[in-house]
DNA sequence: ATTATTTTGTACTTATGGGTACAGTATATA
DNA sequence: TATATACTGTACCCATAAGTACAAAATAAT
């Protein structure tokens, strides 16, 4: 444990880095953009990172969904009757204030964006775990009657990360808050 | 009208540069690639487009837009029950024998992809254009009394784009065909 | 045949991406 | 206090993006 102390604090370097990645994109995100937001040189960032950005960028959406999701989906799965739950979720993509609205979803935009196929199946692979999540708790919910749709969980499934897949693009296009909000009251109309 | 003639069919480059973007997406794809697809050297390219790679990007969004919504449009425009055309149209994104399903589609990829605020406008106005079409549609085939439901033509016109753009990226997740037909056919329940 | 006009190919240019190499510095421990 | 270890900064490096400059070539009209 000997050595010269680090002079930057890792964790708080890699949000940083993600801040840079959510507004540019991996591709469009330049070492010169990340080292100075991360607040660190080439030979600390090389030495941290051996395999470079590319390294860098797996760490941040491994510590992404840690930061977001994770903890949604930990409250998810101690209620009883979700949809509000999810509701509140989607509407992230529609709050002004908030990253999803102004930057995207990390993973839906790495998936288009990313010409690495690696990168593209990690970040697919975190939607996919997010909407695992939520039919778990649908189906809980149709268990303690909360839900009474007799559609399939996986077809539910597809629905929404294409629900969320849809307004990551869409939200683009059309801006208005409430215009979005309203288009996914329409899809969560179909738990009723 | 003297001078060297071309040596080079304009829209035939035009509809090569058309693949390279598709593929790569505006920012991956390089002047080399560009240029050796279109078939033309940096000279005869400068003085076609003098805007460079980005009026080049611009013309083949209109010139895409001619190519494959354009002539469905038209057609559209005929039809007096228009529910299976329009699921004719989001199939393409199901259909592993297209473009759209290995490359997404050309202008919602653009929208997530480029930087330049500019080039994000103009692919976003190629999506909304498409879909006050299929309001438009919409609104005929209520009144010839062929689809029932209550929802207002706009909220159906930002479902419908919301479906198109959502299955732009949950094809890159999920790519069995038979399931994304599913869930084009689950959202196409609205209509009925 | 000369000229005006347009196109083409080649050589050059600047900036940046994405690193490597390595010498120097700061620490924990023996 | 010496040493092994770990971090940092600077100086390089090569490839490519994206475009300019311009001389040479091919035509139509005179």
């Amino acid at each position: 444990m000997a050595g010269r102390p680090k002079i930057y604090d890792e964790e708080k370097a890699l949000d940083n880095a993600i801040e840079v990645f959510w507004e540019k994109g991996y591709e469009n995100a330049t070492p010169n953009e990340l080292l100075s937001a991360m607040g660190i040189g080439k030979g600390s960032f090389y030495l941290a990172y051996k395999g470079g950005k590319q390294e860098l960028f797996e760490k941040s959406v491994r510590r992404f969904f840690s930061l977001y999701p994770k903890p949604f989906l930990e409250v998810l799965k101690t209620i009883d009757n979700p949809t509000e739950a999810i509701r509140s979720y989607f509407y992230v993509m529609a709050d002004p204030k908030t990253g999803f609205y102004k930057r995207g979803c990390y993973f839906a935009n790495t998936v288009v964006q990313a010409e690495d196929k690696a990168l593209k199946k990690i970040a697919g692979e975190q939607i996919l775990t997010i909407a695992h999540a939520f039919t778990d708790a649908m189906k809980k919910a149709k268990k303690s009657g909360h839900i009474k749709t007799n559609l399939s969980p996986e077809l539910l499934e597809l629905y929404f990360i294409n629900l969320w897949n849809g307004l990551n693009v869409t939200r683009n296009i059309v801006k208005d808050p409430a215009k979005l909000k309203a288009l996914i009251d329409l899809n969560l109309k179909i738990l009723e």
